[in-house]
DNA sequence: TCAAAATGTGCCTTATAAGCCGTTGTCTTT
DNA sequence: AAAGACAACGGCTTATAAGGCACATTTTGA
């Protein structure tokens, strides 16, 4: 289980207390979609501007990102 | 204030704390010293695997890295 | 069912992180 | 004053994140 694949399960739960689309999520970090969907799956090595760009999306501190 | 600024901030208290320098704390994540001292600085936008390199070479967990 | 919504995938371009070099600046010690 | 350790900075190349498009697949609700 890579880094990566931790902070994707963790956005996808966050996702999902909230219930609501990827599209939406994405939407709300001010992320594409397609880009959104990646991070959520573990596929994207993502940078600090990004992890705070979803922090913010989900109003939540970059901190409860990495409570797994 | 950045959060890349924040960030650089926090990882030099846990430099200072060790009271090792910056070729020290670079080694020990598995890091270029220059790259380091540009994260350090707060000039750098670092991805998730060098988060982790970081937290591992700090003997840290990530989540200790955003206390701030 | 079957249409619509949601999710997944591949591919491309552009911006920039990572890594590395050499040089310069700043202290500290002798 | 000189030497040595440490820190800062600019420039360069290579790898890859970000963003975005088109299309495929899966899930869902009417």
């Amino acid at each position: 289980m890579t880094i990566q694949e931790k902070f994707g399960n963790k956005i996808k739960e966050l996702r999902f207390a909230k219930n609501i689309s990827q599209e939406q999520a994405a939407l709300n970090c001010g992320l594409d979609r397609t880009h959104y969907q990646k991070i959520e799956a573990g596929k994207k090595n993502l940078t600090l501007s990004t992890i705070e760009k979803i922090a913010k999306g989900f109003e939540v501190q970059i901190l409860e990102l990495f409570e797994f």
